[in-house]
RNA sequence: GCCGAUGUAGCUCAGUGGUAGAGCACUCCCUUGGUAAGGGAGAGGUCACGCGUUCAAUCCGCGUCAUCGGCACCA
């Protein structure tokens, strides 16, 4: 009779087969009545499964981040539920858990309304309420199929065709409603008690673009109330953070009709960026890279032999003179092997390191514009390394730790990495594939990074590391990269002469750190929710003037700052200090700098930082201190 | 590109088949104020664009463009 070990170590014996529940209900009541599902075995099951053998077993509950997955997945099943019921022609699809919830794909004649959201919501709520058994059934795939077909759920008896015919097919029952579903769920839906739906979209039959567009429900679902509450609010604090908006606010840069896609930089947003672009490009010669710069349009000769006419012609801007086709560039690889190109190179010469802050066009969908974070026209750091596939690991080494200090000092400390092999269609010998996926893991692990495989996810052209960093809110966002190209050198007649005398092919590392500067300036807007750190600020800090008095020595203090190199503003407008104050402060300026009489009279200075600390008075000398122990070296 | 929503003053947003409103911002005047909004007055709009319906369209219909939310895409 089953023996069951629970995972403090603690066996119970029981007399007779039990389910999960039982197993639940002798440990205690609160538990029993907390179980959504069971872990037996290892694996994830319903609290009606029965166990008849010795077994390791967990009661899940929305404790678990399993639990919760549970509770969301049922959600989602409650939701389909509550739309069959309204809308009964309507065809369910699939239904999966996300991040922070779950969504459900329907088919129908009609997109959803808002309205029939909040109706489908009610819906929701009354059929938890009835606390339905959420009973798990089993059938041969054919005879699912059928039934499937026989409710006219088209898309569910698709789904299961392309399930292999030998595995039994597992259906979950609540009230009227019936779906094919793998499991497991909550035993009622009286669990299902907190949850939202949050918006409507139209998606993909499959995913693919070629396919049906169904309507999708999205929906939030927690353990409580008050996590639910907690998430919503992270949602507005997102918001509030928003690169748009703030953009907006401090007036970094705009968007509009006339150039979708394309950033107009004000001064401050173009202080920032040049910010970020001298300590790129500071860090990068310092790190072995020569800056180039190459043409924004080239001759349609040149982007069909780097393939990229044939490849991605629809993407591309082009135009025409004197009969000759233009295409703007879309990236800079090309015009750097250009560059590699003048002059017969030796082993010598490599690696060879060719970094520029290239501007690139790509006519992206107009779909998928959003913000300065995805654009037509872009900025990136960009560089190519020429060298030999020796050289290739010491390379992939170097740019890691460069990565690395650079997401360091823009203040992100958390990086997630993953490594791309080879996919089924490539070019290349597949010993120079193993030896290039080996060097680039071989980088990874000298520098303890934990990485993730992507296997097959490479480009055609060779294997990839990808970077993304993790920001204050807990978003990720892919920016850095570092491609191995067997191809494009080649495709564009690059050469070396080796160590042999004879001539070689380099090869070529594709990399980026920041990604787009458009995007990374978005990413670091949002990070910091607007308040950037001093070195990166378009005004490190705002002289303000109580009245009409201290005038002079204002502007006094306001040049002595500047001409110590600070970025600083005054502001002696005729208004109240309390109004001043708070515009530069709804300004996120770190530093305001009040004078009025005393300090005009004691030559000092009261100084307020961002956050409303008010330091005091101090002498213009300490102030700059303060400053400059506030900047990194070099800034 | 696809599905849906949205587009009214610089910004955030009301509103109506009879050519339009608020708050903030802006301009001017008063106020010279000590750490997050001093007071008053004034100016400001081809209601995204085009074509229809109508005696009359910002409002209704169709189309276009852009933005937003997803999906697809992202060399």
């Amino acid at each position: 009779m089953p023996i069951v070990r629970l995972p403090d170590g603690a066996t119970r014996e029981f007399q007779a087969p039990v389910t999960v529940a039982d197993v639940a209900a002798a440990i205690g009541p609160g538990l029993a009545k907390a179980a959504l599902a069971g872990r037996v075995g290892g694996r994830l099951v319903d609290l009606s499964h029965v166990i008849d053998a010795d077994s390791d077993v967990a009661i899940v509950t929305a404790k678990d981040a399993e639990g919760l997955e549970v509770l969301r997945h049922s959600t989602a099943h409650l939701l389909a539920y509550a739309v069959k019921e309204l809308f009964p022609d309507a065809q369910v699809t699939i239904g999966p858990v996300i991040e922070n919830g779950f969504y459900y794909d329907f088919s129908y004649k009609r997109p959803f309304t808002p309205e029939d959201l909040k109706a489908i919501e009610t819906r929701m709520a009354e059929l938890a309420a009835r606390d339905f058994p959420v009973t798990r059934e089993e059938l041969p795939r054919d005879e699912a199929v059928a039934f499937f077909k026989s409710i006219g759920e088209v898309y569910k008896a698709e789904i299961i065709s392309s399930i292999p015919s030998n595995e039994p097919i597992s259906l979950y029952r609540e009230g009227d409603f019936v779906d094919l579903c793998r499991g497991p769920h909550v035993p009622s839906t009286g669990k299902l008690k907190t949850f939202k739906l949050m918006k409507v979209a139209g998606a993909y039959w499959r995913g693919d673009s070629n396919n049906e567009m169904l309507q999708r429900i999205y929906g939030t679902a927690w353990a409580s109330r008050a996590d639910q509450d907690a998430y919503l609010h992270m949602l507005e604090e997102a918001e509030k953070r928003d690169h748009r908006r703030l953009g907006r606010q401090l007036d970094l840069f705009h968007v509009q009709d006339e150039a979708p896609g394309m950033v107009f930089w004000h001064p401050h947003g173009w202080t920032v960026w040049q910010q970020v672009e001298q300590y790129m490009r500071r860090t990068l010669s310092a790190n072995g890279y020569r800056e180039v710069r190459t043409p924004q349009v080239m001759d349609r000769a040149l982007w069909e032999k780097s393939g990229h006419w044939e490849n991605y012609r629809e993407h591309m801007f082009t135009t025409a003179s004197e009969n000759r086709d233009y295409a703007v560039k879309p990236m800079n690889c090309p015009g750097h092997v250009q560059i590699f190109n003048q002059g017969l190179k030796s082993y010598r010469d490599l690696p060879l390191r060719l970094a520029e802050f290239g501007a690139c066009h790509r006519n992206e969908p107009s779909g998928a514009l959003h913000g300065i974070m995805r654009v037509r026209a872009f900025t990136q750091d960009d560089a190519h390394i020429f060298c030999r596939e020796d050289q290739v690991q010491a390379e992939a080494l170097r740019f890691i730790e460069l990565l690395q200090k650079i997401y360091e000092d823009f203040g992100f400390r958390e990086i997630l990495v993953k490594l791309s092999t080879r996919p089924e269609k490539r070019i290349g010998a597949d010993e120079a594939w193993d030896r290039a996926e080996q060097a680039l893991s071989a980088a990874l692990d000298a520098k303890g990074l934990a990485w993730e495989l992507n296997p097959g996810e490479g480009a055609f052209y060779g294997p990839k590391i990808e970077f993304s960093l993790k920001d204050s809110l807990g978003r990720v966002w892919q920016c850095g990269t570092l491609q191995l190209d067997f191809s494009l050198p080649g495709r564009l007649g690059a050469e070396y002469v080796d160590e042999d005398n004879t001539r070689k092919v380099p090869v070529m590392l594709h990399r980026a750190i920041l990604g787009s500067l458009e995007r990374f300036i978005g990413i670091l807007i949002e990070h910091y929710a607007g308040a950037l750190p001093l070195w990166l600020c378009p005004v490190q800090a705002v002289v303000l003037n109580i009245s009409e008095g201290q005038l002079g020595y204002a502007s006094e203090v306001t040049a002595r700052l500047r001409s110590a190199g600070f970025r600083v503003d005054s502001d002696l407008r005729n208004e109240t200090i309390n109004l001043k104050i708070r515009e530069h402060s709804l300004r996120k300026l770190p530093y305001q700098v009040i004078v009025g009489e005393k300090e005009a009279v004691a030559g000092k200075v009261a100084v307020r930082a961002r956050g409303g600390e008010n330091l005091g008075q101090m002498s213009l000398e300490e102030f700059e201190a303060r400053l400059g122990a506030e900047l990194p070296a070099g800034a």
